[in-house]
DNA sequence: GTCTATATTAAGATAGAC
DNA sequence: GTCTATCTTAATATAGAC
């Protein structure tokens, strides 16, 4: 008598889902290297082996984690972007504004899922294997190019180059002030007597990513050292 | 005979000087726990044994190299921002380009020295031993006070808060583009044909930073959020 | 599918001869 | 100060009984 699709259907945690919400959660708390499979089965109260009978190796099982989180929101930023592009005018805020509530629809998917992804983001970046940010970029290529597309929308005097840099000055910021949000959370409660919750952060971020994604060009410095250079 | 002084003075690198060159070039290739002592020494051509002996243990060492970069860059950040201080009127971009010449005089110091700097400034942030980050911020609370000064006078609008919070928007977007320049020099070298050295990637972030930062503070969404909480 | 037991590898650190 | 040899710990991963 086969029972274990009972398990299942009645949403009971099976051993491999448990394994997947602790390592989600342990991931975000330490990141991926610093996280071993023991700290994860026994908090998970799974068998060590257990990980590997059901992801193969550590590495399947942070792109098992990391997936999941993708699933939700880039059909959402998808969704927002779209809505956006169909406008005649677009502000800058705007755009960065549709990226703010898919974000914080994560917190619904899982208690503070908006900080979880965006760490595990941030670590998928900067981690030493490459693979994952390959990952992300061949998979969502088309959601990444319609945030794009709003931003030059937003300001055609961005030429592509100046773009590319800003986009990833902001995805700095974004993944550093989400990775240290708990640690800076407390201390700005601390010094200045305001609870921040993930809302308040982005609705600080908003202003200034538009703010230094919309700036002004300043070819002045730039294109001066880049002409010393070419006539080297 | 004493030979040993010879040696130092004639600049030869001991063994001592060997460990801290080389575990520098490696923290900042792969990171502090990414680096093992066997890697460092191996590469050193010196003995397993000898980081303990002359570091005690790998922590020291890491404050060791650290360090370095700090007393080179903390000094000369401070002259610059005397300097700016003592002007009537203090343009916001120009705090920002007050941090960019120590920050390239590093590049003096050590071929590199500039990103090696920041990616260690990042690590010290989040990695998992707090203990970096309250070494720097004690060790240089005067500069650090300097740097908050000169922003307030170029937009005394900002309240503390939202300082507070778009310096570390700031303090992210440089970590992680200093940490990533080498991958993301060459997709926009690939993309556009145009080579990226840390002068230009200051230049393209001072903009962005002064925009950023001097941001009209926007009350409208974060006081909503505020008043809600508080009534709950 | 899950368990115990273990193989394998690699890390940081130290003892003690030279 | 430097070396070899070794200790201790902890990681990923697997074999094989149940």
């Amino acid at each position: 008598m086969r029972f274990n699709w009972v398990n299942e259907m009645a949403g009971r945690r099976n051993t491999k889902q448990k394994i997947l919400d602790t390592a989600e959660a342990l991931f975000a708390e330490s990141g991926f290297n610093e996280t071993s499979l023991r700290e994860i089965t026994t908090r998970a109260g799974v068998n060590l082996a257990s990980v590997n009978y059901h992801y193969g190796d550590k590495r399947n099982l942070v792109r098992a984690v990391l997936g999941r989180y993708l699933e939700a929101f880039m059909p959402a930023l998808e969704v927002e972007l779209q809505r956006l592009l169909a406008r005649d005018e677009i502000e800058m805020r705007d755009v960065f504004l549709s990226v703010k509530q898919p974000l914080l629809s994560l917190n619904g998917l899982r208690a503070n899922g908006a900080a979880i992804f965006t760490q595990l983001l941030g670590r998928a970046y900067s981690d030493v294997q490459g693979h994952l940010r390959w990952f992300i970029v061949n998979q969502y290529q088309t959601v990444l190019d319609l945030f794009t597309a709003a931003i030059r929308r937003a300001n055609p005097a961005l030429d592509p180059e100046t773009l590319f840099w800003r986009l990833h000055f902001t995805l700095g910021a974004c993944v550093f002030v989400m990775a240290s949000s708990k640690a800076l959370s407390e201390i700005a409660e601390n010094d200045y007597s305001t609870v921040t919750n993930t809302e308040d952060l982005l609705d600080r971020l908003v202003p200034f990513l538009a703010a230094g994604v919309g700036a002004e060009v300043d070819l002045e410095l730039t294109e001066i050292h880049r002409r010393l250079a070419n006539h080297q």
